[in-house]
DNA sequence: GTAAGTGCAAAGTGTTTGCATTTCC
DNA sequence: GGAAATGCAAACACTTTGCACTTAC
C-alpha cells in the first residue's frame, strides 16, 4: 500500500533519447547534463535547484534551457510537474509504470516523501459520487507534517539528518 | 459527513468591524464595498473576480486595495486563500465554526463545491504515521472530475446550468 | 492634525518567448 | 546548409511595495 519502485535512470534515458529522435530532435550537450542530472536526482527538484547543479557541470546554461529541457521530459512522460505552494514548481522523476501517488511533505525539515492508498482513493471516488455523480479524472492529495524530531519525539528520526 | 452549514454574512462582517475596531484601523467606502461583495459570494473569488464586481459599484478602486483588504480578511480568519492550479489565488469565506474541507472541482464547468470526509481524514493520519511516524499539521485534497453532463451521462445535471 | 488608507505605477516573482547566434546532423 | 537549440533579454501574469495624496477619526 505505501511505496514503490524507484524509477531506472538508465531506461529513462533511453526513453528519452528515443523521444528525441523520433520527434527530430537534436541532442546536445546541455540536454545530455540537465536530464542526466534531474534523472539522477531524488525528484521534486525546482528549476532552480536543477539549474545550479547544472551550473557547476556547464556554467553558461540558462534558465531557459533548463525550462525547455523539463518541458520536453514532461512531453516525454519522463518528468511530472508539481506544485506544493512554495511558489515554484518542483518536478518529479516519472517511473515506467509507476502508479499514481500522493506526497507527504515534512513542514520542518521539507522532505518529501511519496505514497500510494488505495483505500484512500477508493473514498474519493466515492465521495464524488455521492457529490452529484461527479466522474473523477484526477486528484491531489497533499499531507503536511512534522517528522518525529520535529514533533518533539525523543530521540525522534528525521531523514535530513542522514543527508548532511 | 459532507457539507456544512454556509457562513453567516451578516456574522463575519460585525468580525470583520471588531477586527477593524481593535487594530485601530479604519473603515472606509473601499473596504466596506469589498467586504461586503466578498462575503456575499459564494466563496472562490479571485481578486480579478472581485475587482470586476466592486468597481461596478465603485470604478476607481484598484488592484492594491483588493489585496491588501483579502490580506485583512485572511488575517482575521474570515478569509482562506487557495491554490486551485490555474494560476490565481482565490478566496473562500471561512464561516465561524467551519471545520476543514476539501474540494471537488469539474473540470468543464469550473463548479467547486466543497466537502468533508472524516474517514479520509483519519486514513491521512494512519498513512502519516506508518510512512515514519509523521504527525500531520494540514493537509490539502482536491479532487478533479466531470458533473453527469460533462461525463456524458443523458440529462446529465451540470450545476453551471442553473446559474445562468 | 495625524495616522491609516488609497491609487497609481514601479518593482518583484516565477515562467515563457522572440531573436540573433551557435550547434548538430 | 538548414533546421533546431541556446543564451540572453524582454515580455508575461500575478502579486507586492513605495510613495504622494486623500480620508477617517
Amino acid at each position: 500500500m505505501t511505496g514503490h519502485s524507484p524509477p531506472d535512470p538508465k531506461h529513462l534515458r533511453l526513453k528519452f533519447d528515443e523521444y528525441v529522435r523520433r520527434h527530430q530532435l537534436k541532442s546536445t550537450h546541455q540536454r545530455d547534463v540537465i536530464v542526466d542530472l534531474f534523472l539522477k536526482s531524488t525528484g521534486h527538484m525546482s528549476i532552480e535547484d536543477l539549474l545550479a547543479k547544472v551550473r557547476k557541470k556547464s556554467p553558461k546554461v540558462g534558465y531557459a534551457t533548463v525550462y525547455r529541457t523539463l518541458k520536453l521530459l514532461t512531453d516525454c512522460g519522463i518528468a511530472a510537474a508539481r506544485q506544493f505552494g512554495d511558489g515554484q514548481t518542483r518536478f518529479e522523476v516519472m517511473g515506467d509504470g509507476q502508479a499514481h501517488h500522493d506526497h507527504l511533505i515534512c513542514v520542518s525539515c521539507g522532505l518529501i516523501l511519496e505514497f500510494e492508498n488505495d483505500t484512500i482513493e477508493q473514498l474519493q471516488d466515492e465521495m464524488a459520487d455521492r457529490l452529484g455523480g461527479f466522474k473523477l479524472v484526477r486528484h491531489k492529495l497533499e499531507l503536511y507534517g512534522q517528522c518525529p524530531k520535529a514533533a518533539g519525539v525523543k530521540n525522534g528520526y528525521c531523514p535530513k539528518d542522514e543527508s548532511s
